[in-house]
RNA sequence: GGUCCCGUAGUGCAGUUUGGAGUGCACGCCGCCCUGUCAAGGCGGAGGCCGCGGGUUCAAAUCCCGUCGGGACCGCCA
């Protein structure tokens, strides 16, 4: 991340240097430098020290009386670089070995006391007040650090796809609204009123109508926008690098996407593992009972259900799937209300309930159903979960898919560390099913991706006859338990893009109503395709340590999608809305 | 749509459990002193609708109800 030392152009600029490039080397020097000011340490009518800051750093400038200047004053100061007396070095500062001496200051704007200081040593703010005078907290070290984190990963991203031979395309903010997945923003038509634009929840249809168009390869530093509610990694608009391949198969997509994600993380964390180990849908949900697993920790979800084969215990008898987790030395902080409390958010999720059970002397299983097991049942329980004196374990018996949910949800709640801490653990997650769940009304499978995504080869022959078996050729990409984006090999042929719509309960007609515009292509010859797409701002966030995406972003909204310094979203001129052709109604 | 946490000086907090005068701390700000500091130091000073509205009470920052703002999460995000 270090910058090499900055040209300035003397024909633009008196500034002859930046604040916190100065070295020994410049003693000697007459110089100018452009900046804030930071700190005034005044020790006499006749003696002040005036930290001058810009966004390299700061240079300590000796002057003759600084009753004028204030913090956050905008100066040029021109004077001689001298070396500091040996006992006046900084060893802390950077500049720390010079100083400016003979200095004449110019003040180029002064200004008024800002609400904290830009030194984030002094300050710890509340976020709303950041957000309100953004502008002031993108000159602290965090910010100024984060934004040029994010340059450097976008920058390492376009270099990445082009040298990979991608070709950037930019695509349609005002887009036709397809009401499929997440909300949309609606753009009113002045002159269609009635008629409304979405801006893109992604380029979806339109990079893949590339494909058809012939681009063979193509991606965009795309911005996407969705209407619904935000979160710590969540805003109404990201950033994604959107990305599609013609002939191609998964492992292409999932190489030239790594290239773009690890040279990333090479340019800003200095870190780059070889390849980005790949794990199945099912795996993931069996091992780590989440489609997203952070690897950074153990606790793997142990596989108990052949021991209670035979069992008496009417809880576990019949169960499809019986599974623990193991939360190792544990069981002295852990509290019975924790129990109790974990029991009810195990209850919340869909289970039956939970077991758990305390790990004592000689591994002997306290808990309240252990009178109900045979000794074989417990001692087998221990060898399982290797566990060890002082340990809490937790069952779950249900099915397969409940199991797996409660003790994934439960991994994360005890083990997960913060996101932003290392090391990085990327893991694709390949062969997710095709359909998740049937829909409530229709009674018809629902697409787990989107009605597009091509089935896995091997599966395709079961679509109608046992359409929940059916694999996808979808893939996620995972860092440290966040889901960094996701793609898929799309459907290519007219006519199994109507299998699937059918299976949808989505006959030709409808099909042609709702998607026409991007099935037609198809019939021209559409190449094979599939693509990709990952929200930049969480992998800046990892990448920049920050656990919230709104550290990564110049000027975010808050969780209720407002901006406290631009106070959007406003109303609008009746005028306005008149010439839309809107009115508003009351909220009932 | 829901659950939980927060709101007190410009900023960050304590005070709220158990009601008793806006009570306090740190930083910042203003003034004075100070010729080697560097998150300078010393002395002095200013600064408060305790988010807002209602209620209970002799009395509310404190208890109750509502509301607004911020945050975390669930739903939602094909």
């Amino acid at each position: 991340m270090k910058s090499s030392r900055i040209n300035l152009s003397r024909s633009t600029s008196q500034r002859t240097d930046m604040c916190g490039e100065l070295r020994a080397a410049d003693a000697g020097r007459t110089v100018t430098v452009c900046g804030w000011v930071y700190r005034r340490r005044e020790h006499s009518e006749h003696l002040a020290f005036v930290d001058v800051r810009d966004h390299t750093g700061i240079v300590q400038c000796v002057v003759d009386g600084a009753r004028e200047l204030r913090g956050e004053y905008v100066v040029r100061i021109s004077g001689t670089v001298a070396m500091r007396p040996a006992e006046n070095v900084n060893d802390k500062l950077a500049t720390g070995d010079i100083e400016i001496h003979d200095c004449a200051v110019e003040v180029l704007s002064a200004a008024e006391t800002p609400p904290f200081t830009i030194d984030e040593r002094t300050d710890h703010v509340d976020e709303n007040v950041r957000l309100r005078y953004r502008y002031l907290d993108l000159r602290r070290d965090r910010m100024q650090r984060n934004l040029r984190i994010r340059a450097a990963v976008n920058s390492a991203i376009r270099s990445a796809m082009e040298r990979q031979g991608f070709v950037e395309v930019e695509t349609p903010m005002l887009m036709p609204s397809t009401p499929e997945g997440a909300r949309e923003f609606l753009v009113p038509s002045r002159k269609e009123p009635g008629s409304f634009y979405a801006l893109p929840q992604s380029p979806q249809l339109f990079k893949q109508l590339l494909m058809v168009g012939g681009f063979d390869r193509y991606f965009q530093i795309a911005r996407c926008l969705r209407d619904e509610d935000l979160r710590a990694d969540r805003q109404y608009e990201f950033m994604q690098l959107d990305a599609e391949m013609s002939f191609v198969d998964q492992d292409d997509v999932l190489e030239a996407i790594s290239e773009a994600v690890l040279d990333a993380a090479q340019v800003t964390v200095g870190e780059r593992p070889d390849v980005i180990p790949r794990m199945t849908w099912h795996d993931a949900m069996d091992r780590f009972g989440v489609d997203k697993p952070d690897l950074r920790f153990g606790m793997e979800l142990v596989e108990l259900t052949p021991i209670f084969a035979a069992t008496s215990f009417k809880a576990f008898a019949g169960a499809a799937a019986i599974k623990a987790i193991r939360h190792a030395g544990a069981s002295a902080t852990t509290s019975r209300n924790q129990l109790d409390a974990l029991t009810d958010r195990a209850k919340k999720i869909g289970a039956k309930g939970l077991v758990w059970m305390r790990v004592g002397e000689d591994r002997v299983l306290d808990s309240p159903i252990a009178k109900f097991l045979s000794d074989d049942e417990k001692a087998a329980i221990v060898a399982a979960t290797e566990a060890e004196t002082g340990d809490v374990l937790y069952l779950v018996a249900d099915d397969w898919a409940m199991t797996c949910e409660v003790l994934g949800t439960l991994r994360n709640d005890l083990g997960r560390p913060p996101v932003h801490q290392g090391p990085y653990r990327y893991v694709w997650i390949v062969d997710f099913p095709m359909f998740v769940g049937v829909d409530a009304v229709t009674g018809t499978p629902k697409p787990a991706h989107h009605p597009f995504t091509r089935p896995h080869p091997d599966d395709i022959d079961r679509l109608e006859s046992d359409p929940m078996s059916v694999r996808s050729r979808a893939y996620d990409l995972v860092l440290n338990g966040w889901e960094l984006g996701s793609g898929s090999i799309r459907i290519h042929e007219p006519e199994l893009q109507q299998r699937i719509f059918n299976l949808l309960g989505i006959g030709p007609d409808e099909a042609m109503k709702r998607f026409g515009f991007f099935l037609t292509p198809f019939r021209y010859g559409a190449p094979p395709h599939g693509g990709f797409a990952f929200g930049i701002d969480r992998l800046v966030a990892i990448l920049a340590g920050e656990e919230n995406i709104r550290e990564v972003i110049a000027f975010p909204k808050t969780q209720s999608g407002s901006d406290p310094m631009t106070n959007s979203p406003t109303p609008v001129d009746p005028k306005q809305m008149a010439e839309l052709g809107l009115r508003t109604i009351p909220r009932g």
